[in-house]
DNA sequence: CATAAACAGTTTACATGTAAACAGTATTTA
DNA sequence: TAAATACTGTTTACATGTAAACTGTTTATG
């Protein structure tokens, strides 16, 4: 078919964004289906582990990028494995911190050193100067989103 | 908490990769809710649009790098809307050809335009030899995360 | 031909994502 | 204090993704 619009390099090049990122997400998912997790549950744990007293399932969707509604399931079945723990508050009874217990911590720092190995390698070839340029590109590339779609570009909180 | 490896800039960078991904597809998540449609149904109608006799579901989740069955219930959903439809063969009763309607066909042909203009836009302000750089590095990404993840890395079929 | 193997699509089960509505709790404000 | 408002987490409904099992059909092979 015929195309109004020239499509040219940049769209491509965009496609190219959006299959690099998938095969990245696979090649993750892969990788922590060694420890039975998935990458999301990673990103939880590796979250909690950061901080001596946990977050509020609200400030964890925030980090996440993430409904609050999709966090419920995901601290249950974290919380079922034993690998995180839902701690009550006295003075506000809404909500409760979640943080990660012994189990999860022993288990993200096993799987931390291979994580960041297995990081450089993707790079491989690609030298510091170029790693550098493309996340100022990638920052620029965000902004012009925001422009675009100021509701859902941005990586913000997902409200409601 | 201290960590074994060093996660330097390499690491940082994909998650911004990840990260510049995700607004992306929520950007246009954004962009195509206008004509009701979702990314990857626009996905889908755009590449029928391409081809004259459509494509089978096997096809099109090569294509699209989903499984098999995904495409059932979307091909459903844009089967109920009238703007894909499956044709029968008379020599080979397993399969079906899905092929895109005039309705599809029109719907396509009027988002095309605003989407390349928009995709032009969202690199404003990087030159076109850093975009050619870019994609360079995205295909040299992508081969190294085949050699570190063979089955999942590459966006070839997803099979079984 | 008859059996085995491969193939296409569907169905099922489940994880994960969006979005909206809801209940319970806390805070603001009139 | 009482009512309105905001906040937190859950639930629901649904789209989309992975993975495996299943049916029916075709092809390969003995």
């Amino acid at each position: 078919m015929k195309i109004t619009a020239q499509p040219g390099a940049r769209y491509q090049a965009l496609l190219e964004l959006l299959r690099t990122s998938e095969a990245l997400w696979n090649a993750s998912r892969l990788f922590f289906a060694r420890w039975d997790l998935s990458p999301s549950q990673f990103n939880i744990l590796n979250l909690l582990s950061e901080v001596s007293d946990g977050w509020n399932q609200v400030e964890l969707s925030r980090h996440l990028i993430m409904h609050r509604s999709n966090i419920t399931g995901m601290v249950d079945r974290l919380e079922e494995r034993g690998l995180v723990r839902r701690r009550s508050l006295a003075n506000d009874r809404r909500t409760n911190r979640v943080v990660i217990t012994k189990s999860g911590l022993g288990l993200v720092r096993e799987i931390l050193p291979h994580y960041y190995t297995s990081a450089e390698a993707v790079w491989a070839g690609i030298p510091e100067a170029s790693v550098t340029a493309m996340v100022k590109q990638f920052t620029l590339l965000r902004h012009n989103l925001e422009g675009i779609a100021p509701a859902f570009a941005s990586p913000a909180t997902p409200s409601s």
